[in-house]
DNA sequence: CCGAATCCAAATAGATACTG
DNA sequence: CAGTATCTATTTGGATTCGG
C-alpha cells in the first residue's frame, strides 16, 4: 500500500511518487512530530473541548478530567507554541484567562476526528485482540 | 465541549448529537489510547513500512532506519497486540518471520494518512508559529 | 536471523506546596 | 484564578549481551 498504486482515492497522499525517495523520508519525518504531539495524552482532549469555543484554564482541568494543572499547563503551553491555541489574558482580579483553538486548531479537527471515528468504530476489535493475545499467552 | 452548534462541517463527527453525554464522554475515551499508539515514535512508521507488503524483521529495521531491535520488536508486540500486525514464523533454519498488516491495520492507514496530509500541509505554519514564539520568549 | 534479557540514562508525569 | 517550583515515581529508549 501507499506505492504509486496506492488506493486511487483522491486525498493527498504523503507517499507521492513524484518525489525522490529523500522527499517522502522527509515527509515521513514530518509526520511524526505531528503526530506525537495529537498522540500525547492531552493534546487531544484539550483541542476537543476547546471545539465548542474558548474555555478558561480550571474550566479546561474540570471539563477533562483526571489531568494535573502541571499537565495542563504544559500541553497548553506546547499547543499555543505550535500555533494551535491562543492565550488570552485579562488583567482583571481576579485573573482570567482564556484559550482558544486558532484557524489552524480547528483545521486540525477534522484529521482528528477521522481518526478518533476510526478507533470508535474499530475499538471493539482491537478490544477483543488484546484479549485474545493475552488470552494466549 | 462540541456542543451542536459546531462548525457544522460535513465530516462525521464524533460529536454526535443523538449520543448522550456519557456516550460523548466515552468515545472520547475510546479515541485516546488509539491516539497514543498512533502518535507514539514508531508504530506509524511501521504501519507505513508494512502498507507495501510483508517485512521480515530485519528489512523493517532497514526500511524505519534508526530505531533499536529493541523498540521494533516491543512495537511490533504492541500492534500484534491490538490486533494491526500478524506475526508469521517460518521455522526454517535460519529462522524467518514475516510481518504484515491486518485488515483492521489496513483500515488504519487511511485516516493516519489524512492526519499526515494534514501534518506535510500546515508543517510549515507550525514551524512559523513555533519561531514566532521561540523568539518573542 | 530473530529477538529476549539486562542494565542504564533520559524524558515524562503526578503530587504537593507555594505565589501574584 | 491561574499558574510555577520542586520532588519523586513511572515510563521510555538505547546499548549490550545472550539464547533458540
Amino acid at each position: 500500500m501507499l506505492g504509486p498504486d496506492h488506493t486511487g482515492d483522491t486525498a493527498p497522499s504523503l507517499d507521492r511518487a513524484d518525489l525522490p525517495a529523500a522527499d517522502r523520508a522527509s515527509a515521513c519525518q514530518a509526520v511524526a512530530p505531528v503526530l506525537a504531539r495529537v498522540g500525547d495524552k492531552w493534546s487531544v482532549l484539550i483541542v476537543r473541548a476547546l471545539g465548542s469555543g474558548p474555555r478558561r484554564f480550571n474550566d479546561l482541568k474540570r471539563d477533562i478530567g483526571g489531568i494535573s494543572q502541571r499537565m495542563l499547563s504544559l500541553t497548553l503551553r506546547g499547543l499555543e507554541r505550535d500555533g494551535l491555541v491562543t492565550r488570552t489574558v485579562f488583567p482583571t482580579v481576579p485573573p482570567r484567562v482564556d484559550y482558544a483553538l486558532t484557524g489552524l486548531g480547528r483545521s486540525l479537527w477534522e484529521p482528528v476526528e477521522a481518526l478518533g471515528a476510526w478507533a470508535q468504530r474499530h475499538h471493539p476489535e482491537i478490544a477483543a485482540a488484546q484479549r485474545r493475545y493475552d488470552a494466549q499467552v
